[in-house]
RNA sequence: UGGGGCGUGGCCAAGUUGGUAAGGCAACGGACUUUGAAUCCGUGUACCGCACGUUCGAGUCGUGCCGCCCCAGCCA
C-alpha cells in the first residue's frame, strides 16, 4: 500500500475526552492500583434508548480502552417501578450493541443485606436516625433553595431507639410511609441533597428478585456508592444531574470508611425531533402514539433495531458526538448519516417499486421472459450478482414518469429514452389514462441491442430507472417513517402546550401493493437492503411467508428532491 | 436574592505548560456516474457569551457582568 518514498506524517494524536484524561491521570498516579473498572447501572423500569447507548459507549468504552472491566448492574432499588420484562429487554439490548459484560450480571438487590448492615453502622455512629415525619412534613422541614431547613423533632433520638426502630421497620411493623431512615448531615446545607437525605423508605411491595424478603428499600444516593464500592468500581460515570449528588456519594463512603470510587459526570445525549426521557417514552407507548417500545419511530434500542439501524452505525454515531459537559442537542442528521454510511457499505441492493406504474413494452414478444444478471453491490464485487426476471410488462415508480417534465428531469417522459437498470433502453410511447385523466399505463418500445443497458452505438442515456417485472413481482407492504415529532425540540413547549401536541401525525405511512423483485420474497426478518434509488429498508417481524413487510430505515440523499424544492 | 455546572461557525466538538482557531455533520458549488446513491474535488470574515484588565501576545490567566441547565421525590 505505502510507497517507498511516501512521507509518513504522524497522525495527530486523537484528542481524548475529559473522562479519559482523568482516568489516565489516576493510572499515572496509581490511584486505583492501575485498575479501571466501570459499570453501566440501568434501572429496569423501561427499555433502553439511544441516550443509554451513549452512557454504555462511555462506560464500556473507557473500561475497554484501559484493559478494564465494565459491570452490567441493575439498579433495582424501587420495586414499585421495576419488572423482569425490562431486565430481559435490557440484557438483550446491551448484548446486541456488542458490549461485553463478562459472564455475570450484577444486581443492587444482591447487596440489600450488606447495605442494611452498613445502615445500622451509621446509626451506631450517630449519623443516621429514624424519622416519623410524613413525606409532606419532610418536604416542609427541608426548606427551600434559598431558605435553610430545620431539624426534625426526631433528629436526636438515642442510638438505641434508632436501632430498635430501624430493626422494626425491617421487620415490617410499620406501614408504608410511616417512618424513614435519614442521614444526619446538615439541614442548612446549600446543597439540598445534604439536608438529611432519606436512606430507606418502607415499601411493602413485591420485588422482582427478592420477592417479599424486604419491606424497606434503599434510596438511590445511599445505595449507589455502596454498590460501586462492593464491586470495586474505580470510576462511576454518570450524567450531569448527579453532580450535586457527588458530595453525598462521597459522604456515605467516607462515613463508612469503605473503598471509595470516583464519580465523574458527563452531559447526556439529546437528539433533535425526539424525546429522551423514559417517562415520556412510556407515555407515548401507553397512550398509543406509537405501537410499542420497539416501534421503529422510537429512539429506543429495540425500536432502532427493528427499524434497521445497525449496532455499528450507532457506535459510529456515539463515537462522533464526543463526550463533554456542555448540554447539547445533536442533529438527527448525524445519526442518519452514520446509518447510511454503514448500510451503504453492507446492504445488498434490490429493486422494489413503492408506487407502481405499469409499463408495457410493445415490441417485446408476448409471453417471453429472460433472466438478467445484476450486481448486488456496485462497489463490492464480493457480494456477487443475482438473476432478475424481465418480461413484456414491468412496473416503474409513478414519480419516474412525467407527461410534462421540467428540463432537468432525467426520467421517463413523452418521447424520451431511459435505461431500465441492468435491462434495456426503452423509449416512451403512448400513455394510457383513465376517465379522470390519471395515467394508468405507459407504452414503450425497447432496443433489443441494449441488453444489460449499454447501447452498442455509444449513445448516452441520462436516466436510469429501477423496475420490477410485473408477472414476477411480489406484493409487499412498506412502512415509511418520518420523525415522531414536528418540532426540533418537542420539550420546548409554549405556555399551556404539551410535548404530545407536537407528535407528527404523518410519522407513519403504510404503503401496500408495493412490487418487489422475487428475491425479496424469502428475506429473513431483520435483513437489510437498499432499494435502489430509494432508501434502505429492513424486514419487519410482521412479515409472513411470501408477504414481506419492510421498514424504512433511512432514506438516501436525494439531490433531485433538493432541485425540485428550489423550483 | 442559595448551591452546583455550562457558554468555540447552523449542529456536535478539538484546542496539553498563553503565541495567533482541528475535525465531523449540515449547507452550497463542481467532477464522475447503468442507483439524481456512493465516490472525488472545492467553498466558512467563528468579534472563541460580554466587558475590562495582566502580557510583546489570551479561546487559553484575573476581575466583573450576562445567558442557559440542574437541585426543594419516602424516583433513579
Amino acid at each position: 500500500m505505502s510507497d517507498i518514498n511516501e512521507t509518513h506524517t504522524p497522525e495527530a494524536a486523537e484528542s481524548k475526552d475529559f473522562i479519559r484524561l482523568m482516568v489516565e491521570d489516576d493510572l499515572r498516579t496509581g490511584r486505583f492500583d492501575g485498575r479501571v473498572h466501570t459499570r453501566f447501572p440501568p434501572e429496569p423500569n423501561g427499555y433502553l434508548h439511544i441516550g443509554h447507548a451513549k452512557a454504555m459507549a462511555i462506560d464500556f468504552g473507557v473500561a475497554e480502552d484501559y484493559g478494564g472491566q465494565c459491570n452490567l448492574r441493575f439498579d433495582d432499588t424501587n420495586p414499585v417501578k421495576e419488572e423482569t420484562e425490562y431486565v430481559d429487554g435490557i440484557v438483550y439490548d446491551v448484548q446486541w450493541l456488542g458490549h461485553d459484560f463478562g459472564d455475570k450480571i450484577f444486581y443492587a438487590s444482591d447487596y440489600f443485606e450488606q447495605m442494611y448492615l452498613w445502615a445500622e453502622e451509621l446509626i451506631q455512629k450517630g449519623v443516621a436516625y429514624v424519622d416519623d415525619l410524613s413525606a409532606d412534613e419532610i418536604r416542609e422541614y427541608r426548606g427551600t433553595l434559598t431558605a435553610p431547613g430545620k431539624n426534625s423533632p426526631h433528629r436526636d433520638r438515642s442510638i438505641e431507639e434508632n436501632l430498635d426502630l430501624f430493626r422494626r421497620m425491617r421487620a415490617g411493623e410499620f406501614p408504608d410511609g410511616a417512618k424513614v431512615l435519614r442521614a444526619k448531615i446538615d439541614m442548612a446545607s446549600p446543597n439540598m441533597n445534604l439536608r438529611d437525605p432519606v436512606m430507606y423508605r418502607i415499601l411493602h411491595s413485591e420485588h422482582h428478585r427478592t420477592g417479599d424478603a424486604w419491606c424497606i428499600y434503599p434510596m438511590y444516593d445511599w445505595a449507589h456508592g455502596l454498590e460501586d464500592s462492593i464491586e470495586g468500581i474505580t470510576h462511576s460515570l454518570c450524567s450531569l444531574e448527579y453532580e450535586d449528588h457527588r458530595p453525598l456519594y462521597d459522604w456515605y463512603l467516607d462515613q463508612l470508611g469503605i473503598y471509595h470510587p470516583q464519580q465523574i459526570e458527563f452531559a447526556r445525549l439529546n437528539l433533535t425531533y425526539t424525546v429522551m426521557s423514559k417517562r415520556k417514552l412510556l407515555q407515548l407507548v401507553n397512550e398509543g402514539h406509537v405501537h410499542g417500545w420497539d416501534d421503529p419511530r422510537m429512539p429506543t434500542i429495540c425500536g432502532m433495531r427493528r427499524r434497521g439501524y445497525t449496532p455499528e452505525a450507532i457506535a459510529d454515531f456515539l463515537d462522533r458526538i464526543g463526550i463533554a459537559k456542555a448540554i447539547s442537542t445533536v442533529d438527527l442528521a448525524l445519526l442518519e448519516h452514520c446509518v447510511r454510511s454503514d448500510l451503504n457499505a453492507r446492504a445488498a441492493r434490490r429493486m422494489a417499486v413503492l408506487r407502481p406504474l405499469k409499463v408495457i413494452i410493445d415490441n417485446y414478444p408476448e409471453g417471453q421472459e429472460e433472466w438478467l444478471e445484476i450486481e448486488n453491490h456496485p462497489q463490492d464485487e464480493a457480494m456477487g450478482t443475482r438473476q432478475i426476471p424481465f418480461s413484456r410488462e414491468v412496473y416503474i415508480e409513478q414519480e419516474d414518469f412525467m407527461e410534462d417534465p421540467p428540463r432537468k428531469f432525467y426520467r421517463l417522459g413523452p418521447g424520451r429514452e431511459v435505461r431500465l437498470k441492468s435491462a434495456y433502453l426503452v423509449t416512451c410511447g403512448e400513455v394510457e389514462k383513465d376517465a379522470d385523466g390519471n395515467v394508468t399505463a405507459i407504452h414503450v418500445t425497447y432496443d433489443p441491442e441494449t441488453r444489460g443497458g449499454e447501447a452498442p452505438d455509444g449513445r448516452k442515456v441520462r436516466g436510469t430507472l429501477h423496475w420490477v417485472s410485473a408477472p414476477h413481482a411480489i406484493d409487499a407492504e412498506v412502512r415509511q417513517y418520518d420523525t415522531l415529532f414536528t418540532q426540533e425540540n418537542p420539550e420546548d413547549v409554549a405556555e399551556g402546550e404539551h410535548f404530545l401536541d407536537y407528535v407528527n401525525p404523518d410519522s407513519l405511512e403504510v404503503l401496500t401493493g408495493c412490487k418487489v423483485e422475487p428475491a425479496l420474497a424469502e428475506a429473513e426478518v431483520g435483513a437489510r437492503f437498499q432499494f435502489m434509488r430509494q432508501a434502505y429498508f429492513a424486514v419487519d417481524p410482521d412479515s409472513s411467508a411470501g408477504q414481506p413487510v419492510f421498514n424504512l430505515t433511512v432514506s438516501m440523499r436525494d439531490s433531485w428532491a433538493k432541485i425540485q424544492k428550489r423550483q
